[in-house]
DNA sequence: CTGAAAGCGCTAACAT
DNA sequence: ATGTTAGCGCTTTCAG
């Protein structure tokens, strides 16, 4: 009834009259050791419910089996599929997972980072938040040679390991994709002009202009961020133009969905009005009909959680960077224009 | 450049030329050191960037400073708030968090239970999965004093504390709202039959009927279970009634949004033809005009992370239950008979 | 105010 | 096959 007080080895080799190093090496199924006295141990064990204490195991051995995670946020699906899919790998190995958020916030996520390292993870998983502002925290840990590895966000003036998708060209797709359904003045609301998806994906947005022949148009090229919330004030901008978008392509599926919301408020019709088109698909996106990019982010997180692996087992490790394949969905938010009724 | 080799007390000891007993009282700001060394020491440490082992702390504390979290899942929003919520408090006590999730089964429940436990974590808060399979488990558990809080799914033959909403009383809301919007024929899609959530709701769904006059009719209840693939068993039950209803309460928003997906599929309108609820309103619900409960998801994790804390302080706390306020949120999938065009 | 020493629970040489 | 011993990095009596 009462909380026990924790049975050690020491109890059961007492109660045994054998030494505690029988005692632990029967525990590890050491082959050193007598079957019968195994047992024993064994069956000592159980009675006095032993469990064996990882920190004293850790600290031996100088390891944690913990590894950290820090995204920007947790609410939307994507961050949480990552994180599976790195939890369906590292735990097969023993290693428990401590996530961390950072809010969005570049000042948080370095306290997570710190808090992680005080932790004693063996190796971390990052994606930055939006403003991008721990590029010196990045190089110390990765001049310590602490594991890491970037993923979806990443740091392209770090020499670092990361796993991504190949944002300009599926960002190509998109445009062109709407180039061919007939539309021409394709608006791009960008994320946080820090951020490496914004860069590859504004990139991929110009090249597909550029490869069909349409001027690229500043006026046409929003900095909104990355924010469900943000996405009005796209819409804002873009509706008050003279001349309007018959497009939009927005950075992601939360803003590409804010923008149907704002302009379903406003009896903008999609893709009558104006079409759109997102990225990253979400749940959201899907039911709303939305076009999108489809990342794979259980993969990403089990890519990512392998390449970590790799860099705790050896800490020289070559970096590597992991591009995986996406799928452009395409859905009635861009309806071909001839095909309108 | 090279991983350096993690400094100790040791170190700064020799480097100082005393013993590690005074380098540990500096480092903790122990009131009985001569100022002078303190800053001697203090220096040294930041000189050879000196991160204490916090494993052999806890090693001689017996502590971990992790909590240990064990939810169905953390793809849609609902945990993840109430994670947030449980790492808003316990990560200003220096608390980490390990975030397990059991894809709504019993069996992987366990094992992350298990491996919490071995992780040493010296707290636990769990949401159940949905067939509710480990009632001994945490019997067990609870028995050892082992400190443990249940949040939103909760075990009635438990005696734990806990944090919920009054399930009982918002189902009644949802249903009497249902009913003075002028619907008679309500027809309730349960969740799985052993789960709190789906007994509490069921039960203030059949409340609500009776203090209308309303006969609780069988067929009129299925019990599909709590994940949005299982909408669509519920809308094909329902359809192919002889006595269609004209009114869903769902157990929660994940089916009342498969529901509305599967009605929309078969082009029955809603609320024309058809009025729906949810329960635990959701980003999508919301954007859906889905009429709903919602709940303080942020706030459930906070005042689960409290409970717990005082369990961890005080082994033999009292268990408490804390039930937290929610709200009905109407919206227009519940559009009151007459005021329809 | 400081140091010596014990010990948290466990493992791994090194003996025997 | 088993025992002895040292020690992981740290805190905390107990002496001085």
């Amino acid at each position: 009834m009462s909380p026990s007080p924790k049975t050690t080895i020491k109890d059961i080799a007492k109660a045994l009259g054998v030494s505690v190093a029988t005692v632990s090496r029967a525990l590890n199924g050491s082959h050193e050791v007598h079957p019968l006295t195994q047992e024993k141990v064994l069956a000592k064990a159980k009675e006095l419910r032993y469990k064996p204490n990882i920190q004293a195991r850790n600290l031996l051995k100088r390891r944690s089996n913990l590894i950290g995670v820090v995204v920007p946020e947790f609410i939307t699906f994507f961050f949480p599929e990552i994180i599976i899919g790195i939890q369906e790998v590292v735990n097969k190995l023993g290693y428990q997972v401590l996530i961390s958020q950072s809010n969005e916030s570049s000042i948080q996520e370095a306290k997570n980072v710190e808090i992680l390292e005080a932790s004693m993870v063996e190796g971390i998983i990052v994606s930055v938040a939006k403003d991008c502002g721990n590029v010196d925290l990045y190089k110390r840990l990765i001049n310590e040679r602490m594991p890491i590895v970037f993923v979806n966000r990443v740091i392209s003036e770090l020499q670092a390991s990361q796993v991504v998708i190949d944002d300009r060209k599926w960002a190509f797709k998109v445009t062109e994709h709407l180039i061919k359904c007939g539309y021409s003045r394709i608006a791009h609301l960008a994320g946080n002009n820090h951020l490496s998806v914004t860069k590859e994906r504004l990139q991929g947005y110009k090249d597909a202009l550029g490869a069909y022949g349409i001027e690229v148009q500043d006026k046409l090229i929003m900095y909104v961020g990355v924010q469900q919330d943000r996405a009005k004030a796209g819409i804002n901008y873009l509706m008050n133009l003279k001349n309007k978008p018959d497009a939009i392509f927005a950075i992601n599926d939360p803003i590409a969905v804010g923008c149907m919301l704002e302009l379903k408020k406003r009896g903008i019709r999609i893709p009558e009005d104006i079409a759109i088109a997102g990225f990253s698909e979400s749940p959201i996106g899907r039911i709303m009909n939305l076009t999108s990019v489809f990342q794979p982010t259980f993969e990403i997180g089990r890519k990512a959680a392998e390449l970590l692996l790799k860099q705790i087992k050896d800490r020289n490790a070559a970096f590597e960077t992991i591009t995986l394949d996406a799928k452009l969905n395409i859905r009635h938010s861009t309806l071909p224009l001839h095909k309108r009724p």
